[in-house]
This record gives C-alpha cells, sequence and structure tokens, in this order.
DNA sequence: AAAAATAGAACAAACGTTTGTACAAGAAAT
DNA sequence: ATTTCTTGTACAAACGTTTGTTCTATTTTT
C-alpha cells in the first residue's frame, strides 16, 4: 500500500483537491465546505490511512514545524535534561525538535547551524559553547527566533533564559564562609561565557564582602579534565584550599577523582561544592551540595518564548533570569585543619 | 538579504536553472557542463550564499536526509549516550537525526512513530520500550529501514543490534558466586522484552550451573521506583540476600537509595552489581561493578547498517550480538553474615 | 561541402501541498 | 421572469527543486 495523497483523497470522495485540503486543515467552516462532504473526505482519508507529506506543505507554507536545540553535550546530565524537557515541551505544540550536539566546539556549532538552516527551522534554542555570537545573530536576522539559555550573551539583543548565575554563585560561596571556611578556592569554565563571568563574580563578591581576600580562581573550561587537572595542581600547593568551588557538575567530577587519586575524603580533608545538580550527585560517596538550576522552567519558558516570537507576537521581557536553589547535602564541612 | 534560490543564482551566471541545479549536484561531468559555466555558478552560489531548501529538494527526490531515533528516555544517562554517538554518527553521513523519547511509554512511542513518518524519515533506529512491536513493522512494511538496538525481538524480522545479554548476565552472576554468593537476588526490568529474559535466563543458568538454587527473580520494570521498592520488600525478608544483581542502572540506583535509607553499606552489608556502565559510577559511595554494554560500537553499527538498508544494500547479518564487558569496581565482597 | 557526431545548455514536467479567485447552482429578492 | 445573494466547490498558480528529453551550436568525419 503506497502512500496516499490528497489527490487520492479528492478522487475517492469525489471532490477536488482544494475541498480536502479545506477540510483537513481545518479551515472547513471559512470555506462553507458542505457537512456530508466533510465527512466523506475524512472517512477517505481514513480508509487511505492518510499521512500528509510535510515537505509539500512546508514548501508550500514555508513553515517547517521545525525547530532547533544545540547543546553543548548530550553525555552532560545537565543539558541532557534540557534537551529531554524541551523536547516534550515543544512536541506539545505541534512541533519537533531537532536536536544537535556541539561537543563544545565552537566551528561544530557553526557547521550544524549552517546545516539546520537549510532545514528550514524555524526558530533555535542554543546553549552556545563559546564566547562568539555571530552565527547567531546571522540566524536571527534571517528572521529566525533565537533564544539562548544557560550560557549568554549580555549586549547583544538575542534574548536568553538562565540562572541567575551571579545569585547562585554568591550564595554558594556565602555560605561556605558561614561554615568557617576562608581558603576557598573556584574551579572555573570558560571563561569568555558570561555565566561563568558572573558565577565567578558572585564568588569574588561574596567573599569580598566577608574580608576574605585568600581566595584562588583557576580552570578555563567547563570539563571534567579541567577539573581533574586543576585540582591537582591545586593539592601541590604548600597552602591547600579547605574548600572547592566547582563551577560545573563536570568539573566537579574531574575534582572527586583527583580527590580520590589523593586519598582525601570530602568533606573531612575538604570540602567541596558545585554548579548543577543530578540525581546521582546524592549517590555519591558524600552526597555533594550544589546550586540547583531551575532546568525544567527554563527549558518551558524557552519554549513558550521562542513559539510566541514564531507567532510574531513580540515578548514583553526578553531577558530572564530565574533564582536558582541551593541544595545542601554532605559535601561540605568544617574547614580541616 | 532573502534567501536566494537556485533561480537567483541562474540568472546571475546568465545560465539556466537546469545546469545549475547540475553543477550543484556535483553532476557536472555526467552533463558535459563546461568549466567556466561551473565555475560561474559556484561564484553566483558563493555571492548569493545560496542555501539549498531542504523541502524543495526532498520533495522531488523523496529523500529527507533524516533518521529518526527514538529512545525511552533522555534522561537516562544510557540512552543519553546512545542518542549522543547516533547523532555524531550520523552526521558523518550528511543525514541528521530526529531524537525523541517515548518516556518508557508504548502508546507515546506509537504516536511518534506516526509523527515521524509524516516528515518522511528514511529509517529508523528505535529502543523499544513496550514487548510490542507491530506498528514498528508497519513502517517497516512502508519501505522504511528499520533497526533495533538495545532491545529487540527475537522473532520478527527487525534487524537488531544489541549486547549478548545472556553472557553479561552469565558472567556477572558467575562473578558473584565465586566471590561466595549463593543468595543472590535478580532485580529484572520489563519481563516482556527480550534483553530482560535474556539476562535472567543468563542469571538462571549461572546460578543452576553452580548449583545454586537459592534465589529469588523479582521487579518488573526498569526505572529507579522499581529498584527501590523491590529493594525495600527484599530487605523486610528474614533471610536477606548477600548480592543484588540490578538489571539495569536505574534500577540500581533504586536499589542503593533504599539501601542508604537502611544504612546499609554495599558492600560490606551487601553487594550489587548492575547493568550498563556510566561514568558516575565511578564516583558512588562504592564504585559500581557493572556489565559494560558496548554502547559506540553499538550506535556506530546501527548507523552503518542502517544507512546501507537505506541504500537499498542488503546486509549480510542482521542481528548481531556485541560482547559485554564485565568492569570490576568495588561494589562485589565476600558475603556479609 | 554535406553529413554525422559531440559538447553544452535549456525546456518543461513533476513532487504534494496551499490558497486567491472564479465559477455554478439554487434560494431569495425584486 | 429577471436580478441578486448565498452556498458549495473547483481551477490553477505557486513553493524550489530535480531530471528525462530536446535543442542548438560547434567540431569532426566522410
Amino acid at each position: 500500500m503506497q502512500k496516499a495523497n490528497i489527490t487520492d483523497i479528492a478522487e475517492m470522495a469525489g471532490l477536488s483537491i482544494t475541498t480536502v485540503s479545506r477540510v483537513l486543515n481545518g479551515k472547513a467552516e471559512q470555506y462553507r465546505i458542505g457537512k456530508k462532504s466533510q465527512q466523506k473526505v475524512r472517512e477517505a482519508a481514513k480508509k487511505l490511512n492518510y499521512v500528509p507529506n510535510h515537505f509539500a506543505s512546508n514548501l508550500r507554507t514555508g513553515k517547517s514545524g521545525t525547530i532547533a536545540l544545540i547543546i553543548p553535550s548530550l553525555n552532560n546530565p545537565f543539558f541532557a535534561g534540557i534537551a529531554s524537557e524541551i523536547n516534550t515541551a515543544v512536541r506539545k505544540f505541534n512541533y519537533i525538535t531537532i536536536i544537535s550536539d556541539s561537543d563544545e566546539n565552537v566551528d561544530t556549532e557553526k557547521m550544524e547551524l549552517l546545516q539546520l538552516a537549510a532545514r528550514n527551522i524555524e526558530g533555535l534554542i542554543i546553549v552556545p559553547c563559546g564566547d562568539q555570537w555571530e552565527h547567531m545573530k546571522e540566524i536571527q536576522d534571517m528572521g529566525i527566533p533565537v533564544i539562548c539559555i544557560d550560557r549568554y550573551f549580555e549586549d547583544i539583543d538575542i534574548p536568553f533564559i538562565s540562572t541567575d548565575n551571579y545569585e547562585g554563585a554568591f550564595n554558594a560561596t556565602k555560605y561556605l564562609i558561614e561554615r568557617g571556611h576562608s581558603r576557598i578556592t573556584c574551579i572555573q569554565g570558560v571563561q569568555g561565557s558570561t555565566p561563568n563571568r558572573l558565577r565567578v563574580k558572585g564568588f569574588m563578591d561574596a567573599m569580598k564582602e566577608a574580608g576574605q581576600e585568600n581566595y584562588i580562581i583557576t580552570g578555563d573550561d567547563f570539563t571534567f579534565h579541567n577539573g581533574y587537572l586543576e585540582t591537582k595542581l591545586l593539592l601541590q600547593l604548600k597552602e591547600r584550599p579547605t574548600a572547592i568551588f566547582a563551577l560545573s557538575n563536570t568539573i566537579a567530577m574531574g575534582c572527586m577523582k583527583a580527590l580520590k587519586e589523593k586519598n582525601l575524603q570530602i568533606p573531612k580533608d575538604i570540602s567541596l561544592i558545585t554548579f548543577d545538580d543530578h540525581p546521582y550527585l546524592d549517590y555519591l560517596s558524600t552526597p555533594l551540595s550544589c546550586v540547583e538550576q531551575p532546568v525544567k522552567d527554563i527549558s518551558i519558558m524557552a519554549v513558550k518564548f521562542l513559539l510566541s516570537l514564531i507567532q510574531g507576537k513580540s515578548i514583553a521581557q526578553s531577558q530572564v533570569l530565574l533564582k536558582p536553589n541551593l541544595i545542601v547535602r554532605d559535601s561540605v564541612g568544617a574547614p580541616a585543619e
């Protein structure tokens, strides 16, 4: 049984393809198609197992019913979570998502964007992986709405939804200080990225507010490897930090590996707190305290936002920061001395 | 700057759209297009920033350059890993992947398949979430190649690539037995699914071979919740098992939660081994031993396989089982008595 | 010098929709 | 008995490609 098309239905129903199309698109009333005709069309469609050809309709209408999501890595549970949420949210609007991972590589990101553009995506949600935004601006200038989530750019008019990274970092740092820590090291991610800058700023401000100048900021990537290496280096210092603030869960995992190799216990020997939550964190040797980002809210807002833009509505507020949530587990203790 | 089309290029180059199309599709030689003409076309295309309209070409050719991947849940790191691998593998062939998660729900799975069919996917890679296969057979009968990975069906002629679940379970069980365990409980997943059946069989055979009849098989779902509940129940028994074999990483996490709530230590109080590996497993309170599935190999094979089928090549062997790998960490010890 | 072969490029149909507009037939108004 | 509405439906163009076929020069052969 070959795929039936609108013409087959028209023949079976004894009507024109115009009529069929209008009935199937819910424009029957608008074009005053008779009840019996509607009935005939629907029956024929069912009988023929009709599935509309998206390509044809998209070619005609210019609407693809597709949005793209680019994230740095599906293997990172934090982004996988975002992808999952967005996927389901988008589907509710009868759109479909094409997910791409840029592998934390700006060039890959650019290439993928080009490929996606060729597929007539109607909108783009992206967690940019670098500090470049020109290619995203280009897409936007083509009339395709773009929304950044998680990571974003401050001075460009690309809408974004993210966590209030400053507040998250500030609170986490304050929490460390309140538990008595003063020698705290912050292992950061990509320095050019806004979230990283804000997290670092939150960290520094909290330290300064407490009159602590005894801090180190190091690292340069949101990766396992960066966390591992920097921690290794830290542990060489004659005066080790008593606490580490990792600016992502990947970094934190790297830390943990390095700590484990040195047989250091958390929080007995050293305290650790991180950005990003994940179910697994609760089952680690020491359940990890963290700054939880409102992933679900971000995802849902982003989708609603994007679809509004696609429908040509302008949105009231195009730059949104949602409050993070400090989850206290067992990885922060009193400073070891 | 509006999107340029083939006609714009033709005008700029002073040639017909036919010629332009042929040059751009690499059919210049075949149709003996002159070198200068080719040059002109290419220059114009570059100058106009031409991006071909996939819809139009797909409408014409019937080829969408798209394959679909349906997995039970993106939130499960095991499947996220598969998705990531497949995504990148597919991209190398200039195809694109639409990822859907069925949320472990057969009805969702069916609905998504329908939606995807309407998008003219050229092939489907699926980790089926239930024990129904009719909808997949339908797709296949429409001439769209289908490949099951991880989970599959034995008696249907849908090609599959998976782990040798029997061997994996057999070896893991044998490993437990060798460490001295005899009272072992296996917490299984969806009973109707082939991998589950084979894992259970591997478990039972290993037990029988060792002359152990003192085992329990329980559970009915590859979920966190199932693992949690079943473990809770197990711990009520007057004669607790000394080891648990969880048939998925989600189940294992549920186990761990239940064990933790009872303040039981792994492996001191009870041993645990599981199917599926994940980086996090190495950082748990007790690094978890597991049966690692060759995710990358499965993914790459599936993609190559699928693309062969799409190109109309028949494939030599359509049912492949790859060897699993037992990763020994610290979660299995001598039985507590 | 005429015929044949070759190289190079264009015509036009087709893919399956959507949609502005036109048309036909009956009902209502004159 | 005409004209004017209304109701219901169909025509045909358009979306941007691809591709089988045809056409026109130019070159080669006879």
